[in-house]
DNA sequence: CAAGTGTGTGAGTGCACACTTACAAACAAG
DNA sequence: CTTGTTTGTAAGTGTGCACTCACACACTTG
């Protein structure tokens, strides 16, 4: 059954996203998305062209997760300035990342750009995000840059555990940033 | 020799950050750092305890450089305020990572920090600049803040490869962005 | 029922790589 | 010269993992 197949591939797409997360692209052997997706690792070389094509496709797929929650948080929004639209974004992505497998698979596969297709997704993602952000909230080129440049400042802030860190620096860095 | 000793390690060190910073922790064999070093792997695992500990090293070396150059960008500052200091700051950092090296290599670092001494490096790194260009600067916590968080876009601007994207979203993002 | 097609796996295969060990040359001290 | 220490390497060893293949069950079609 066709529909069978495709309806595996999407159950080992969000797999892929929750593991790789976790240890990045090279660290990860295929055999571990094979088990958190509950199938066996011959299965999933069938389902996708080898360990590369799949983290590509999840890399697709954390892209179309975070790009709906934005627009849905858009509709959200208390106004219609391109502020109160961008503040209603940035809660809807503070919210989707709470269980940080969104945000950590950017930054693992931010680490693995040094391979063309794994680049050309990144692209791919931002493109379709930052353009959406733009569009929706008529905002300025400064306000998508800034928008952005905070949203790589979580990014820091997640990975390196600035959230359990009391010292003024870190509490510097982290205030302000929506309930990590 | 000790002193022969000490030296090989800086050598090494040196090697490791461009290395690493290509393509990260777990996809580069040692061999590859001992290769770029001009000794043999052998060696290496000698000077260091172990390829994890070789990339700890690395990385304070990382953030030593890129303190250093942050220190003396602050001497070149036009004026007193805060606001020309973290100029003068952000373009020292700027010229600094012109090689990319160093900004590759915290990008990696950031990708394995599930690994807790890496964590460990890396706040540890944060720390010391943060402190540095807060007390050095006099700026606010605000400012601080907006300082990373542009100092964070410029990774994903150099990963995604966004100067060579000619489309709108992409210059929104690299705006103003000195010299990439 | 026979033949074809899609779904699924167990049991390999081969290679890359982290780390070790045994050994050698240089230099120093007595 | 002998003994000891430091610098350095060549040649393993064991393991983990990407990827393959032969095979099996299910389900459809004629």
């Amino acid at each position: 059954m066709r529909s069978t197949a495709e309806a595996r591939r999407v159950t080992v797409l969000n797999a892929a996203v929750s593991v790789f997360a976790r240890a990045g692209f090279h660290a990860t052997p295929v055999t571990a998305v094979a088990a958190a997706a509950g199938i066996s690792e011959a299965y999933v070389f069938r389902l996708f062209s080898g360990k590369l094509g799949l983290f590509v496709a999840a890399a697709g797929a954390c892209f179309d997760r975070i790009a709906d929650a934005i627009e849905a948080g858009a509709e959200r929004a208390g106004g219609d300035s391109p502020e109160e639209i961008l503040d209603a974004m940035g809660d809807a992505y503070a919210e989707l990342i709470a269980d940080r497998d969104l945000l950590l698979f950017q930054v693992q596969a931010q680490a693995v750009t040094d391979i063309p297709e794994v680049a050309e997704a990144v692209r791919a993602g931002y493109r379709r995000v930052a353009t959406f952000v733009q569009s929706r909230a008529q905002a300025s080129d400064a306000q998508v840059q800034q928008f952005f440049a905070y949203g790589q400042l979580c990014h820091l802030i997640v990975t390196a555990g600035l959230e359990q860190v009391p010292e003024p620096w870190a509490r510097a860095l982290t205030a302000g940033i929506r309930h990590p």
